[in-house]
DNA sequence: TAGAAAATATGTCTGACATAATAATTCTTG
DNA sequence: CAAGAATTATTATGTCAGACATATTTTCTA
């Protein structure tokens, strides 16, 4: 049956199949590609493996997972790393064990698609196509309200500090790479300035979109600088301690952020539509 | 110099103070009080505990904590247990740990608030004042939004479930208990609607918030029925697909339940001012 | 059908070694 | 002799292995 161990999946393909009973899932040579490796920092790169496993629906909700010494085995580490990485999966929402019962996934519901790290695992697990749509949908209705409380509400020194950070996108020119710190700095900074925890916390969801956006400006290096204005013009409203103008124009922004994501993203389309096609006339 | 183990804290007081060098942080006997026990399901409960250390400040920003063994000791579990424990608390952001260096408390802007333990664990931690403003105003943003979204691009299913739980708040009468499920459900149901996974995972937030209206309103028994009506009115909106009206009437239920919770903040300050009259009377 | 017994997966403990970052030491050099 | 660079020693986290405890589920028996 061509058993592969995970640990030594590197560059093979896998698929799974329903075995003797439920919780015996065994792995096989398909045409399915699977993330390169699981090398290094054993708990936290598995924990990125049975999560991607989880996300795109090889192991769906409510699924029992296999047990943990077959987990470990497969995935060439100890239990107690193995255990670890299901703990950080617990802690996020992904997984529940009960004692004897095994692990089983958790219902959607239950996942905690706001924690940073998952964030990331699933932008790089999963087609951006509705995830890009879903995210840039919450940071439309959060967004634009923080920034009308941070006109409001923040120091001298919170606007300095984003300030400083618009500074750095100027900087940057036409440098994506250079472009993408301070732009993240600059939307960070405007939580921070509401003083409010929770908004604070959704710093880790913006993250993760500019970072996604980051991945799409590839196809269109110039789309970054495009956005300076805008964020000029969110700056400007701040310093003036206008709401209502902060919110507006943070909504421009959005507007913008939208159209580079939906151009990117049928650019990266058919890139790949071709890519395709030139794959399939080779192996002709 | 009295030093106690964890474990064994039951009812005991503790303080902490530097001590030969900086990761060698010791615990002996103040007058400050700590919360009851961590007898069962160690590593959550550990993790629970080391979480309240963090978040009223004991370990700030930066801190490194004492070294695994010790704090296994400590807690009185094996070294396993503890780090289980940890891992917890690394994936929710509060702690990250480097070979050698030890394990130190991460920036606040790096802790997820937005998860539902941590966000329980801080509600039992803190005094909810300045937490139940926060909340608040995150569930004003986000809910209306949601609302509106809800009532356009929700099913007829979706909209039924939401109408269940109406009904089952509606069937728990006076009964604060039976009315706090559903009035969950009803929330969740609006945030489920919109088919967007991070709405969706806001409903940790709103559940966390619940809890902590649920725990003010043992003031006033009636207050939660009171909400009833509001709720009415944003479902009809919902039913009618009138986004703007479902916006307004979850504004409205919103202003209702800041002023629920206002009013019984204050009531229970009182309450803890006579408390406190009373026993400072009573050990004189 | 109900209750008792067996099986089994997670939970916990112990002790050991590996590894990497820091602290201490030695050595070199101006 | 002092300052700095290179080397060695130390130590806290990371990983491993094996064992036993505990709570469910499953199976067997009355």
């Amino acid at each position: 049956m061509d058993l592969i161990i995970l640990g030594q999946w590197h560059n093979l393909s896998h698929h799974f199949v329903r075995a003797r009973n439920k919780s015996d899932i065994l792995f096989h040579r398909t045409g399915i590609n699977v993330a390169k490796s699981a090398s290094k920092d054993s708990p936290r790169s598995i924990a990125r493996e049975v999560a991607r496993l989880i996300l795109t629906g090889v192991w769906r909700e409510g699924t029992t997972l296999p047990r943990e010494i077959e987990l470990a085995s497969r995935f060439d580490v100890s239990r107690a790393s193995l255990r670890e990485a299901l703990s950080l999966l617990k802690a996020k929402g992904l997984i529940a064990s009960k004692q004897k019962a095994g692990t089983h996934v958790r219902a959607r519901f239950d996942w905690n698609m706001l924690d940073e790290e998952l964030l990331n695992w699933t932008l790089s697990a999963l087609p951006t196509q509705e995830f890009a749509k879903q995210i840039l949908e919450v940071r439309r209705i959060v967004e634009p309200e923080a920034c009308a409380i941070c006109a409001v509400r923040g120091t001298d020194e919170d606007f300095a500090r984003i300030e400083r950070a618009y500074r750095g996108m100027d900087a940057a020119g036409m440098d994506r790479v250079a472009y993408a710190e301070p732009d993240l700095q600059f939307h960070r900074g405007i939580l921070i300035a509401t003083g409010n925890d929770f908004l604070i916390a959704f710093g880790a969801t913006v993250a993760a979109a500019l970072r996604m956006s980051f991945d799409l400006s590839s196809t269109n290096p110039g789309a970054p600088r495009k956005s300076l204005p805008y964020h000029r013009a969110v700056l400007d409203e701040i310093w003036a301690r206008n709401a209502d103008g902060a919110r507006q124009a943070m909504h421009k922004l959005m507007d913008l952020t939208e159209q580079n994501i939906v151009s990117a993203m049928s650019r990266q389309k058919k890139k790949d539509a071709e890519d395709e096609n030139v794959r399939t006339r080779r192996t002709r």
